[in-house]
DNA sequence: ATTCTGAATCGA
DNA sequence: CGATTCAGAATA
């Protein structure tokens, strides 16, 4: 019998130790062991036990015989990892730079199996003719208990557990010793938790127009040839993107194959899901942050086991194992919230194109805004570009109105709404149309400072202003830190100090000095803090029970109001100037799907961009609903300054506490940089150059091929190891970043 | 990450 | 000279 030995990957994220362990497979696991299982064993010195993955299983080892350690025992209840996803997890690790155990434990979210949800009842084992019979003996016998049980079972023939013991108060003594007599027996049913209300009429799909069916057709086609490709659809607000997704889907579960429909978090509503539920029934199955850990195993489980055809989720349901994935639809593709913001940071878009790769699935990432990424790559034939170019529904798109915020104030308006909205508003109020005001900005206002000498109230950990709350406290959004608001500056001890800036409480209030009879309601991150409030005020909305919905970014989000016929955008600067190199992407996206709420119905809308800068490429383009005009200037100024996709981009940041350790190891890294042929700026302070006392920098990498950054990460991330420095210095690498450093 | 080891330093 | 501290090595 030949020997057997595995290649472990021991649980702990240390890069010194992120390599395979060889360790004897002893006998009695030999027909049990397979690849992708938790397994404990021994480690280091002490011998002390260690969870690890199987990552490979062979009949030879590398290394000294006679030091090599046997494999405790398998983890019976740890979820194992399939193959496919164990490449994945290579490829993850390789791209974006982590250990080898965190982008495992990334392509497996559900960590640990929990007790599955089971239900007993109670069944009659003997025939129910001799029924009578017993049951006039147990009386006779004065056992009352069993007599009611037998009397409940001879009417029902089967009853639950828990009503046999609440309401028949029948004792677990007595069920035992019936079951001894071989008078009834109890049975043990597994269910799955659904945590998606099931729509109990499932709706025939909506007939498609002739854009859609066009797209579907080819998507037919390359499906019969075999060829799996990814599909950009780039659709209008309104021009029916979901009933191509959910077309597209039907065709893959024809073939039986199964698909993932990844949306953003935040868009993860009940009214989206329900479109998917009302389609494919109990077939589909949703994951986002709310289920418990019993609830998101059962989903996987599921899904493994061939009983679920959908699966909708955010970033992490990619990683649901399908037995047979045909398809990966990304809705909103452009959304920064597929990007990990812990490591491994990983996208999930080129996440999920990689495993279409590995398994032969089909992509379609879809948008009315797409990114400049997704898109170059459509027009470099690398996506198969499809385009809706109108709105499914006779709905016409709106009229916008570019107001510029200086003419105003020339003219002696100091109100926050232009004389153009403030018309409109009071239009709307008088017809009982609905509004929806948008802004982009959290809290009451924007930072404190003061008008004598101009200082900014700072928070004394993070270099950051903190920003002012109703309730007369001062607020660092980073660390958490609260102080009143002083009196008299701290500087030159003016009295002159206050608020400034606008924030979703300021409009509200504006909007009831000005329009008092207006009924409004407010959504922002103070009031979605509650569990159902997204939904609820949403609702109220879609009732009718207010005139105004005043909102930061979550307004715009995917939500149909038929009445809302105007749409103001209060100050669209204030994504413009973020230090970021995709704020005029971002400004774009948030303005055209701004002005894509307005006139969904039959009545039309007019949307008023209120700016500074009205001339800005992104707020001109956004007003003309022109994406191409939009990429076009985009793109030139990518290439321009170096910037994705043009060029590809590595950031590498470092955190510490000792200020000028922090310092030294990023001069030593760009002087190591410098050398290696590729673009270095920096390092220079983060944005917040301070948080929580630890100082932070970063230094920009740049080059037209992502393979070169992905190597000389990894020689840097040799050298980081081989000269132990990652002791007191956080190093964080990331791709192409989503958010500013 | 954790543990063990051997050298360096410390205190009498 | 034994006790304590610390950097370094190894983990199968």
């Amino acid at each position: 019998m030949e020997k057997l030995y595995a290649d472990i990957i021991i649980n702990i994220s240390h890069e010194a130790l992120d390599r395979v362990f060889g360790y004897k497979v002893p006998f009695s696991l030999v027909s049990k062991i397979c690849v992708g299982q938790k397994v404990t064993v021994p480690f280091g010195r002490s011998n002390k036990e260690q969870t690890g993955y199987v990552v490979g299983l062979s009949d030879t080892i590398d290394y000294d015989e006679s030091k090599v350690k046997e494999i405790l025992r398998i983890e019976e209840d740890g979820v194992s990892v399939e193959s496919k996803m164990l490449s994945l997890a290579y490829w993850i690790r390789e791209n974006y730079g982590s250990t080898m155990i965190q982008a495992l434990k990334t392509v497996l979210p559900v960590q640990e199996k929990t007790g599955q949800k089971t239900k007993k009842y109670i069944e009659l084992k003997i025939d129910p003719i001799h029924g009578p019979a017993l049951l006039d003996e147990y009386f006779g016998k004065h056992y009352v208990a069993k007599a009611r049980l037998l009397a409940e079972l001879l009417d029902e023939k089967r009853i639950s557990w828990e009503l046999a013991s609440k309401k028949l108060k029948i004792p677990k003594s007595t069920v035992d010793s019936m079951i001894k007599d071989d008078v009834i027996r109890v049975v043990t049913e597994y269910y799955f938790r659904n945590p998606n209300p099931v729509e109990d009429r499932i709706s025939p799909p909506v007939p498609l127009n002739d854009a859609q069916q066009e797209l579907i057709d080819e998507f037919k086609a390359d499906l019969l040839r075999e060829e799996h490709k990814t599909y950009l659809l780039h659709g209008i607000t309104g021009s029916g993107k979901t009933e191509v997704y959910l077309a597209a889907i039907e065709e893959v579960i024809k073939r039986g194959q199964q698909a993932i429909v990844l949306i953003p978090e935040i868009a993860l509503t009940y009214q989206t899901v329900k479109r998917f539920t009302r389609r494919f029934g109990d077939r589909v199955s949703i994951l986002n942050s709310r289920l418990s850990k019993g609830e998101k195993y059962d989903q996987w489980l599921r899904a493994k086991e061939g009983d679920l055809d959908v699966i909708i989720g955010p970033r992490s349901a990619l990683f649901v194992p399908f037995p047979n994935l045909g398809l990966i639809v990304i809705d909103e593709e452009h959304e920064g919230s597929y990007k990990s913001e812990q490591t491994p940071k990983y996208h999930a878009r080129e996440t999920a194109i990689q495993k279409a790769k590995m398994e032969g699935a089909s992509v379609i990432l879809g948008s009315a805004t797409p990114s400049i990424e997704s898109y170059k790559n459509a027009l470099d034939g690398n996506y198969r570009l499809w385009e809706l170019t109108k709105r499914a529904k006779k709905a016409v798109l709106p009229q916008v109105y570019i107001e510029d915020l200086r003419e105003e104030l020339k003219c002696g308006n100091r109100s926050m709404f232009s004389r153009r909205l403030h018309d409109l508003i009071e239009d709307r109020l008088q017809k009982g149309e609905q509004m929806m005001l948008f802004l982009n900005r959290r809290g009451y206002a924007g930072f404190v400072s003061c008008r004598s000498c101009g200082h900014v109230m700072e928070c004394p950990h993070c270099d950051v202003s903190m920003t002012y709350h109703k309730d007369g406290s001062l607020k660092c959004h980073y660390c958490g830190y609260e102080q009143p608001i002083p009196k008299i500056c701290p500087e030159c001890g003016s009295p002159y100090i206050a608020a400034f800036g606008l924030g979703t409480q300021k409009v509200e209030a504006a909007i009831h000095k000005e329009f008092p009879n207006a009924k409004v309601l407010r959504m922002d991150m103070d009031t979605t803090k509650k569990k159902h409030s997204h939904e609820e005020i949403l609702a109220a909305f879609s009732n009718g029970e207010a005139d105004i919905l005043v909102g930061t970014q979550m307004i715009v989000k995917g939500h149909d109001f038929a009445n809302v016929t105007l749409v103001g955008i209060m100050a669209a600067d204030l994504s413009l100037h973020a230090n970021d190199y995709r704020a005029g992407e971002r400004t774009f996206q948030l303005l055209t799907q701004a002005a894509g709420r307005a006139g969904r119905g039959a009545k039309g809308g007019e949307v008023v961009i209120q700016t500074y800068s009205p001339e800005h490429y992104s707020i001109v383009t956004a007003a003309k609903q022109d994406y191409r005009a939009f990429y076009q200037q985009e793109i030139g100024y990518r290439s321009i300054l170096k910037y994705p996709p043009q060029w590809q981009m590595l950031v590498i940041f470092a955190s510490g506490k000792q200020e000028e350790k922090v310092v030294q190891l990023m001069e030593t890294m760009a002087f190591m940089l410098r050398k290696m042929d590729v673009a270095v700026v920096g390092p220079s302070e983060a944005s917040f150059a301070k948080i929580n006392d630890y100082y932070r920098r970063v230094i920009y990498v740049k080059d037209k091929d992502y393979q070169v950054l992905v190597q000389v990460k990894n020689k840097l991330e040799q050298w980081l190891d081989t000269n132990n420095i990652r002791k007191d210095i956080l190093i964080n690498f990331d791709f192409n970043p989503m958010n500013s450093y």
